[in-house]
Order: C-alpha cells, then sequence, then structure tokens
DNA sequence: GGCGCACCTTGACCTGGGTCAAGCGCTGCT
DNA sequence: AGCAGCGCTTGACCCAGGTCAAGGTGCGCC
C-alpha cells in the first residue's frame, strides 16, 4: 500500500504546474517539497478514504482516475465529481475532521498524501502556497456552482454535452488529445454525476452517434464535431 | 452606502459565535477586529456583487438575507445559494480575482467587509483563523455536495422538504423559532435552487398545506409535522 | 479457450413535473 | 380609494426522461 518514502519531491516532479503555486523562491520550493509525507498506491475499485473516516491529509492526484461520490442512508448515491491528475481530493473532510464521502479509483491510481496540519504549517510560512490552497478550494467551489447549474437547469443531451467538453479540456489540459477519449467510468456513474439514469446516458450517446457529433465504440469517444455540442450546451450561439 | 468604519469589531459583535473562531487568546482578538474595514448596507433588490467584478473582499452577512445566482449568456438562471446573518459570501471570487456570481439582498440588509488581503495577513499570524477560513470554505463545499445530492436524486416533494428543514434549521440557530419562518424569496427563487418550476414549488407548498404538515400563508410557513418532512428526506425511516 | 458476469444498448410504456393559460390577492402608488 | 402590477395558485395538457424488460458484447478468470 505504501511506497518507500524516499525520493518524493514536488521540485522535480512532472505535474508541478497542475497541483502546486508558480513562481516559488528556491528556499520556498524546499519548504514546498515538505509537503508530501508518502506515496499510496490506489488499486482499481479500491477506496482512497471513506465517508466518516477522519480527516488527515489532502490527496493530489499523481496517475490514474478517481471518483467521490456520497451515499445517504437510504440507498441514494450521487457521484461529486471526477478526478485525474494534478486535481485535489478530501477538500470535503477539513470542515469536521471527517471524510463526508467517498473517494474511490476507477482505475490503478497513485496519489501524494499531504497532511493537512502540515499544509497549514508551511502555508503560514510561504504566502504563495497560502494563496495557491485558498485557490483550489475556491475553485472547488465554482466548479459545483456549475454543476449545480448543470443540474437545475439543463436538459440531458445539455448535461452530456457538457460534460464531454469539459472531461476533454482537462485532458487536453495534461497532454491529451482533444477529440479522443477514454472514459474512465460506467454509464451509471456518468449518470449520477448528471442527474439521470443509465439508460438516459447510453441512449444520449446513441444519439449523438446518430447525428454524427461523437463516435462511441464502449468507453473510446472519439469527438467529431466539438462545435456541435457547444452549441449543445450553449443554444444562443445559434441566431 | 458606506457607514462610518468607528466601531466596527468583531470582538463584541454579537454574531461572534457564528462568524468567528472560538478560543482566541485576547491577543488574536485584537488581531481579528482588523479584519473588518467597514460595514456596508444593502438595499433589498440591490446587489453586493455581480458577476465579473473584481474581488476583494469576503462579505459577512450581519442582517438581512441574501440570495447567490448564476446567470449564463442565454438566460438560464441558478440559484446557487441563500445566506442569512453570520454566514460568509463572495469564496466563488478568490480563485481568479473576480467574482463568478451575483450577490443579491433579498431584503434590506448589512455585511461586514473584509478584505480578502487582510484575511490572508492576519491568518498567517493567527493559526486559528487559518483553520476557520479553511473550514468555511470546507463547509461551503460539502453543503454544495449535499445540493448536488438533492438536484440530482431527489423528487420535487422531497427536494422542497429538505430545503424547510435546512432553513428552519439555521433559522433555530440563530435563535428563531423552529416552526414559525417567513420565506424572503419568491416561489420562482425557490424553485430556481432546487432545479423545479415556480409552479412546482407552488403546487408541492399546496399538497404539503393538505397534508396538514405546514400552513402556508404567503411568505409566512408555519411547520405543524416537522417528522413528516423528515420522513420525505429519508424515507428508509418509515420501514 | 470458453464461461460468467458486469456493462451496455434498445424498445415499449408510463409518469412527474414542465408548459401554457386564466384568474386571484397583496401591496404600493397616485 | 382605486388601480396597476407582481407574485402566487390552480387547472389542463404534454413530453422528457424514468422504469421495466429483453437481449447483446467484451473482458477477466478459471
Amino acid at each position: 500500500m505504501l511506497k518507500e518514502t524516499i525520493k518524493v519531491a514536488c521540485s522535480n516532479c512532472n505535474l508541478r504546474e497542475l497541483c502546486m503555486p508558480i513562481g516559488l523562491k528556491e528556499m520556498e520550493l524546499q519548504r514546498v517539497d515538505d509537503l508530501v509525507s508518502q506515496r499510496r498506491s490506489i488499486k482499481r475499485g479500491a477506496t482512497l478514504f471513506h465517508n466518516g473516516e477522519p480527516f488527515t491529509s489532502l490527496y493530489a492526484v499523481r496517475t490514474g482516475f478517481f471518483k467521490t461520490s456520497l451515499t445517504t442512508e437510504d440507498g441514494r448515491d450521487q457521484v461529486t465529481g471526477f478526478q485525474m491528475a494534478g486535481e485535489i481530493i478530501g477538500l470535503d473532510g477539513i470542515v469536521n475532521e471527517h471524510h463526508t464521502c467517498d473517494a474511490i479509483a476507477l482505475e490503478d491510481a497513485e496519489v501524494c498524501v499531504m497532511p493537512f496540519d502540515r499544509i497549514e504549517e508551511i502555508s503560514r510560512e510561504v504566502g504563495a502556497l497560502q494563496k495557491h490552497v485558498h485557490r483550489i478550494m475556491s475553485r472547488e467551489i465554482v466548479r459545483e456552482h456549475g454543476v449545480m447549474l448543470l443540474l437545475g437547469t439543463m436538459r440531458a443531451e445539455e448535461r452530456l454535452a457538457a460534460f464531454l467538453l469539459n472531461l476533454v479540456q482537462r485532458l487536453q489540459a495534461r497532454g491529451f488529445s482533444r477529440t479522443e477519449l477514454i472514459l474512465r467510468m460506467t454509464r451509471e456513474e456518468i449518470g449520477s454525476y448528471l442527474g439521470m439514469k443509465l439508460e438516459t446516458v447510453s441512449r444520449t450517446f446513441s444519439r449523438f452517434a446518430d447525428e454524427g457529433i461523437i463516435e462511441v465504440k464502449q468507453r473510446h469517444i472519439h469527438i467529431q464535431d466539438a462545435e456541435a455540442l457547444k452549441r449543445l450546451v450553449n443554444p444562443q450561439v445559434c441566431h
């Protein structure tokens, strides 16, 4: 489960631009290198943390793909987000010092473990880190606003189009194609995130494929007409 | 618009337990008193800030009631939250240094203006404030998870029941009745928040009233059977 | 290598809530 | 006091997406 703790250093991590504040001084970088206590590998299907577990650390995804989800006592399930390399998991745990959702690896993954008291300690010294932590949390709040807009006002087609565009845009920022993507989650998980049933997800994929907007081969998606997706999300463009 | 800046002090504010970290030392309290640069009055219907405006400060609601909402270019509208005394508005602005939603007063209101660079400065010195800021942001993230669950999985009745229970619980924490409340927002604003149309909100209120769960007189709500509301939100209780 | 299972697709049918429309009742203004 | 307009309620109708059901498909495991 735990990897040897040597040579864990943000300063020479290839994800640094995604994870870390930019423009740190040499001395600050050294302090920030102390953030990550260790790395941890999580097998596909395994959980990084569970609802109710004590909160100790934030996690930066190094490789792999996660979902976070809530489950209510009466069996409802809501996926609250999908996280990929460079993104931070665990912010929900800060307020009450225990986690309020599950984080589950959708493929074999590796995370950097950042004990939160260390984050607080170092960000008291390094202003850029402090600002960075605030930004990350604010970004999550803004992202969730977007999801609320999606869930509150959009129709199934619009939701799925927005979802695909968001995924592909984040993948592109990580150097992947902006027309090809592989879904790491099931139709059911997509549906849970988007507030629709898996059958509707499947049907909507098929409709997009019929209309020549995308090609669907299992979890492999080829985006043929990104403009059409954008038009679906933002209908005012076609006046 | 701007009140005289004298005698603005958290240390003797009656909302302190809601707004501020507890257990500060005398010296820390003095520092925290510098957080609030001024108070600002906002008339009913006026905006505290607009989408796109530069972000400078967080706001603590002192009196009154706010909504925050997104508006897309194509005219969709999503209320992302309602804020009452002691709650913090503006967290969305941190990440990109401009606000990404509108904050509008639903009744005459007063807020404490807390310049964010001052928050960051003081929270580098006062650990309890740093922790407090982190908690507030994390709490907002968790709250939004709850809204996602509501929007993604609940039916109209369940949404409205959850909404009423949440409102009344927050009001109770502020010393108000747990059975009486006055809605500060229109049916349309409730609907926007809950992802339903105003007609459905109205119908659902009427249904609750028919069933003897609540009494509705315009915006005045009397909760007669809180247990029934809880059962609606959490159906597993009635096995 | 083939068997089983998890995941996905598609069809038929149904329903919760959206849409459209009409009318009511406060509230604030002249 | 009377009028205008906004907010709310209610009814009738409709449809997007949920539900239920019946296969299809590909992958992992023995």
